[in-house]
DNA sequence: ATTTGTTGTGACTACACTGTGACATCGCAA
DNA sequence: TTGCGATGTCACAGTGTAGTCACAACAAAT
């Protein structure tokens, strides 16, 4: 899957197409209006996820200009605050779909992945591990057929594990998929959460699946 | 299975077959409201997909001109905004189902599928989930054998809940399908017909069907 | 014109969730 | 074993989110 990015600042560039390839998208990028316009109109993209402050032009005009071009491709519209003249004004362009900063990377990743669904054929919406069950639309968690009442902040968290089962999460990775983007670690939240979560799935069992990984982070296993 | 489509805009037409087609369906497509009366009369068709917005005839007359010429397949029409004249106009004209726009392709080869299930269109639409019935063409409702006084919000909302049961359904989901798609959440309509719906069909009951998913939305369901 | 019903708003209340700070505990290294 | 940094847990306060009520605006019917 081919996305494009156009994004001028080049911290959320960076932070963006590093969550989008770490789930397996071809993430090309470009920082101007002017020539992600070109780029989209000239290579096919399976989606693409569009600034609507962009230093040489604006980003609506960028959308407005490639459905003028006849390309179809979903787009992305991230805008800086909940105005909702943007929103109204970037669906009337084209767009697809749009999200407002700062967001945590899990998000735009969802958002990414409900767009290209819409053409595509349905995936799972339900992830497991071990006997964890989470289904996504129905927003339950159930262990061992025990259903599990989570949280909105625990439900992500442990989205994000289910996601990446036997894999070190780092806290900065966490924080910066799960709480949001520009998150600093000066705070124990994600100790915090990580706690509850035991609480909530791992309780009473002989055998806890959210590890902790001395010096570096945790991870969600069922080895030793 | 072959699906006949009568959309102008060439967008949604894309859309929809695309989607229909990558479920396996045989897809025929027309632009025109006349040209797809004729289709449908002439060839054999398993379910016709039909706009009520057409440039050159409107989508109720093209349906009850097919019902007329004993054309007994079953129809899915689309409508633009959540106007419920649309809606019963259509089901009066003979169309056994349907779908406002906009809407995703999920969603429409949800209703295709369940239309084709239906066999032959000659049965009542009626949408049910646990004791609770609701009619669409005769606009009632019903829980337990007792009816039920919905007003036209009230219902519409019912209705959405009942197409999505176990769903968990985002306020902003909710805002852009039961009112309208620019719907802006800087107000708590929802939360009040949310409200007055649980008032008339969970009132004195031991089991609450419309549970609130703190930080998300709502849903219908009927487990923890 | 009056009545009746529906829709959406604003104010208020209640409560669940989130994140913080304090403190307890663990694990590793010397 | 001791010490220290890293991690875990707890209770609390602030905040945000949801539920309910009364009411105003509007429409439809009489």
């Amino acid at each position: 899957m081919r996305v494009l990015i156009i994004e001028d600042n080049p911290r959320f560039a960076e932070l963006i197409s590093r969550g989008l390839r770490d789930h397996g998208y071809d993430v090309e990028h470009t920082a101007s209006g002017h020539d992600g316009e070109q780029l989209g109109a000239l290579k096919a993209h399976d989606l693409i996820v569009l600034d609507v402050m962009l230093p040489d032009q604006d980003g609506i005009l960028v959308c407005r200009n490639l459905r003028r071009r006849k390309v179809s491709t979903p787009i992305l519209m991230l805008t800086t605050l909940a105005a909702t003249e943007d929103k109204v004004a970037g669906l009337n362009a084209g767009a697809d779909d749009y999200l407002t900063k700062p967001f945590a990377t899990d998000e735009l990743v969802a958002r990414v992945r409900a767009l290209l669904r819409r053409g595509q054929g349905t995936e799972s919406a339900v992830l497991k591990f071990g006997d964890i069950e989470m289904d996504l639309l129905k927003r339950s968690t159930t262990r061992a057929g025990q259903p599990i009442r989570l949280t909105a902040k625990e439900f992500a968290l442990l989205e994000y594990f289910l996601r990446n089962p036997h894999r070190v999460l780092t806290r900065s990775l966490l924080g910066e998929r799960v709480w949001d983007m520009n998150f600093e670690d000066d705070s124990n939240v994600i100790e915090v959460y990580v706690s509850r979560l035991r609480a909530k799935i791992d309780k009473g069992r002989e055998q806890p699946l959210l590890q902790t990984v001395i010096g570096t982070g945790y991870k969600l296993s069922d080895e030793t």
